[in-house]
DNA sequence: AAAATATTGTTAAAATATTTTCAATTATGC
DNA sequence: GCATAATTGAAAATATTTTAACAATATTTT
């Protein structure tokens, strides 16, 4: 009998959330040939120091050297492998608009082993036309296309409205994996996974956060 | 002696990523004439009832009746409120390239409660331009805009690279929120919260999951 | 070479968040 | 009207995540 059901030991989502910026931290202000600490990282991140020791053990074997900390080249290299940032997967992304757009000219996301192969739509318009070097065609096409270039990775940047829509399409099309910037809840088979990039959450937290530092402030 | 310091209970992020979700869903899938029940919204969501339950009282004191549910109208009006989408906040936005774009253009954000101003960059050729109604200015005049209009909110949409510079200059032009969505940490002092749009951790969070489904199918 | 110090890695404790359990309540069907 | 089923709300139990405590170890200083 297997067990590498769980992937080791399931990796949390707030893990997930922290390694890039713990990565970014990193290759902007570490010596890749020196030594970093975790309390180095810590004090800059705003976070416990021993929570960014585990999340640093849990992703990379070299450990750390005590007085000096981790060795700052190797460290980089097992988070991105861990994060997965040298193998490449491929997408396709659904609603040419302006957000549409803006993520298909955006050339981080190679960085972080995401191509975007090309775009649909549904606006005969567009169809036809390249975004920089990636072509855009009929929302019609993109299962045969996904199906021939065994693409598993969709993403959806359509209104509200057609979300779900288009979601069904990509299921159809043999897409398992959904990062969906619509702001809608998608109902998927058990099989695909969403990702929602929620802009409503993260702009609600920012206000919350900044009317209670209002409050307090308003205090004395 | 004044006791809202905490208002209330202090608010968790993990209820405040919810909240849209409900209420999207809410306003999507609810006759708002009548009731909904949380394990109904539990179900669509995939999320335990009595979380659902939990999260609509912390934020509602209409209540629900057994058996019937919740009164959908009065449910979504109160997480509005509670979300503050009902006090509009007044932003700026630094950064007018492919994302900068994309964001000035998205209307929905006004739903949230939040309405983008103006934008500004660096690039002489988009200074005096629009992008819709909104005039693209200068960052040299940006503090002056900023004070004058008591703008409290900032928007980071430069490459990684001189987000830390805008933020800098946010802070002393008297912003005390920023939103950003540069792949940076960024640094700043007590008063000023910020909240990241981690897209790089979203991502990160996809493609493990679909990894983890991968590997499970693979096992049988 | 010995003492002082900073950092690691591990274990234990505390704090948070989620899920289970269950009595009370209200609509529905007989 | 009375029994049944569904749902609420609150309390208790679990699970998870974060923080604190501490012994072990490598560097630096005296």
């Amino acid at each position: 009998m297997t067990n590498k059901t769980k992937s080791a030991y399931a990796i949390s989502k707030q893990l997930l959330q922290r390694l890039p910026l713990y990565l970014d931290y990193l290759k902007n202000f570490a010596d890749r040939e020196g030594y970093i600490s975790a309390p180095l990282i810590a004090n800059a991140m705003k976070l416990n120091e021993v929570q960014v020791r585990k999340d640093l053990a849990s992703v990379s074997s070299s450990g750390g050297k005590p007085k000096s900390g981790f060795a700052a080249g190797p460290l980089i290299r097992d988070i991105e492998k861990f994060l997965g940032y040298d193998n490449e997967d491929e997408a396709v992304i659904v609603g040419v608009g302006h957000l549409g757009r803006a993520l298909m000219h955006y050339r981080g996301f190679e960085e972080y082993g995401l191509k975007i192969l090309m775009g649909f739509d549904t606006d005969e318009g567009l169809t036809g036309t390249n975004i920089g070097d990636k072509q855009i065609l009929h929302i019609s096409k993109m299962r045969d296309v996904c199906e021939r270039l065994k693409i598993h990775i969709g993403i959806i940047t359509v209104p509200a409205g057609s979300a779900q829509e288009v979601c069904d399409q990509m299921v159809e099309a043999g897409i398992i994996a959904i990062w969906n910037f619509a702001p809608v809840h998608l109902t998927v088979p058990d099989h695909v996974v969403v990702q929602n990039v929620n802009l409503a959450s993260s702009l609600v937290i920012l206000t919350k956060r900044m009317a209670e530092k209002l409050a307090e402030k308003e205090e004395f």
